[in-house]
DNA sequence: ATAAACTTTCAAAATTTATTGAAAGTTTTA
DNA sequence: TAAAACTTTCAATAAATTTTGAAAGTTTAT
């Protein structure tokens, strides 16, 4: 396989990747192309690389940047803006970790603790109502700390953790 | 709030949640009313609840078993199927887990080894895409095995997790 | 064997989500 | 201050995904 080649096959991977969890193809191809590159990107690369607009380039690059995953590098002489991704495979995770618990986790939580502290009017299905987000809520609750626990460890934290758990 | 409200309030945070990871909603509100009802449920009665077409409760009742998250309950002199979710938590927990590393994680790895095995030419670019991408091979692998090892502890996996990590 | 009860399939329609591109907005240079 | 260089916004359009419903398929009872 040719650089070209495995250039591509990354690139389309991690967009399809993003597209099953949930993320958008352009997102997750911007961030794949920085990630990849040797030097910060202007929009103008980017979209000639993707092939896609002006538009669609910029409004995932704001999102990316509202994630914190990809930063705006001004480069001495040059008008126009560059980008550049985290390029530390760790501290991505941490990244994407906490910014999804915060996003995503963190809401599930309140709603099912909602749902579950509805007065108990003694029957059947609402007793088994409140059991089962009960247990649901506990479950989140309790991975939601454990995901942040593990990528609060600052370094290796993977490897710290495969060590630990493997009795 | 009363029983109806949660319970709507449950069945559609849950079909959102779903839509958010790439999970299509009629999907993920099936699981939900039957991770809270009383009793199995017939096709019938599904598409009552959620308002949706028979087609569509039969294609997503077929992948919820395919998952393995939903099973046939034959009742005895009754002719239609029934269908009940794995109740307990932890249980679903790992199921999802498991699944989700077989479908989608192991197959990423493989197109990251792949992609980071190219001959490395020399230039520049060519050992940032090798690095870069074994890097991220890494990380998913370990992540891989991280979470099957928690998954693997047969009881209380998050608990002892939890106490392991408080280190 | 056949009719009734039930489930699955799949092409068409509806809905949702992503993308485009040109106009409006902003910043920099001269 | 004006105009050039660049970025953002957003209504229109395109693409992808989900849903429907009726026909085809299957199983069970008689």
């Amino acid at each position: 396989m040719e650089y070209q080649e495995a250039k591509d096959k990354f690139i389309n991977t991690w967009g399809s990747l993003g597209t099953l969890w949930g993320i958008n193809k352009a997102m997750a191809q911007i961030q794949a192309l920085l990630f990849i590159s040797t030097k910060p990107l202007s929009m103008e690369e980017i979209m000639e690389e993707l092939q896609i607009s002006r538009g669609n380039t910029s409004m995932n690059l704001r999102q990316l940047m509202d994630w914190g995953i990809v930063t705006k590098e001004l480069i001495p002489g040059e008008r126009k803006d560059f980008f550049t991704t985290e390029k530390d495979v760790e501290e991505l995770a941490r990244i994407v970790a906490k910014e999804r618990s915060r996003r995503e986790i963190k809401p599930v939580i309140k709603v099912l603790n909602d749902v579950s502290s509805i007065k108990d009017d003694g029957t059947e299905k609402t007793k088994e109502l409140i059991k089962q987000t009960k247990a649901l809520k506990e479950l989140t609750d309790n991975l939601d700390v454990l995901m942040n626990k593990l990528v609060d460890q600052k370094q290796n934290w993977i490897t710290k953790s495969l060590l630990k758990l493997i009795k």
